[in-house]
DNA sequence: TGGTTTATGTATCGAACGATACAAAAAGGA
DNA sequence: TCCTTTTTGTATCGTTCGATACATAAACCA
């Protein structure tokens, strides 16, 4: 049951977990692999044993985001039972991580690499797919509205998804500037001001 | 009148745009002095020489930045006669200059560096205080339209100025990811839905 | 013309980068 | 016990980073 070799004397989840709060606050190309073999607490060689290269390791981290962070902020679309809720509710998780004590602020798909330049290209394409990702279920929970008759077939759903996917781009700029939680929250009230006039177009 | 030594062989101003189009594609750390000298077309010891180091020649090129490309953006706010068509054309000249073909896409002020952490602190403070000026340039246009009669005195002018610069935040992301012009002014149609809501709460 | 001043081009600096070579260490299997 | 397998720690690889030293070139001044 047990490997053969040598046993590993860290632990590789909490290590990776720490990987991810490190690029998180750092982004992608500003963090250095001495800044990430000190905070996981291994040598380089172990580093690249366990998780391959700078980019592997990242994509290993993006994940741990998704499944620690990003469920909380995603999984409200599907909770509520209306697509009004939902979106709000979207809306507050996002303001709530965004602005959460004690860990980076912003999104780390939103700001973990912004150029697509260089050799970070492929890195950078792959948070692309996650936000474009993210816009869509957006959209799926829009359509899922019209079905039920809570918004109008002749709402703009792709409009919608994009605008509120906007917004939540926006906020991890805005938590990164210093913006409270109430703050952030108030330009999540904000947008939802909108949603009368976007779900029963005239 | 001429100065005193040799004279220069590059056009200055010339030389400094094409140092501001590098750092607004890739962002300042992913910038490098080889990039620059490469786009610049002088030698590295002319580029110091003129320009100080990489965080004088950042700045100095965020100073070209606003005067010409963020000079048409923020100066619709003051150009239209009502806060309502200021806030429209300021979203609509942002969404058009956002998507412009043959120049990066995105804000070079939103998206120039992200991370605080590091060498970058000074720099990143210095964005950071262009975008929160951005906004209070937002929120002194709704007290303007608040001494006009146009929006109610209840309405809270730093909530909505907030907002509309979030909006624009994210759509530099947004750009970033490959919206086009007609996608980015949905979402800011979408964000001038919320207008009505906004300046005359209940 | 000779002296001063500034800019240019080459060549390179020390530091930090991402990534490995290598040998010792620690486990299981025969 | 000896061999194989895998991990760990040290030391270091070649590259690229931002930034300069230095000699030469090109202007003005006296």
């Amino acid at each position: 049951m047990s490997p053969r070799g040598r046993p590993r004397t860290f632990d590789s989840t909490a290590a990776l977990r720490r990987a991810m709060l490190v690029f998180w606050e750092k982004g992608y190309e500003a963090t250095s692999m001495a800044d990430l073999t000190a905070a996981m607490q291994i040598g380089a060689p172990s580093l690249y044993a366990a998780y391959g290269n700078k980019a592997d390791l990242f994509a290993a981290a993006v994940d741990t985001y998704k499944a620690e962070i990003g469920l909380e902020i995603w999984g409200a679309l599907s909770r509520a039972a209306t697509a009004r809720q939902a979106f709000a509710d979207f809306l507050r998780e996002t303001a709530a991580a965004y602005a959460k004590p004690d860990q980076p602020r912003g999104c780390m798909i939103a700001l973990g690499v912004l150029n697509g330049a260089g050799e970070a290209t492929s890195i950078c394409e792959m948070l692309r797919h996650s936000r474009l990702e993210n816009a869509s279920l957006l959209r799926q929970r829009l359509e899922q509205g019209v079905r039920d008759g809570e918004i109008a077939p002749t709402a703009d759903t792709q409009k919608i998804a994009e605008f509120y996917a906007t917004v939540q781009h926006g906020m991890s700029i805005t938590a990164r500037d210093g913006a409270s939680f109430s703050s952030l929250q108030n330009t999540a009230d904000a947008a939802m001001a909108a949603w009368d006039a976007l779900i029963s177009p005239r």
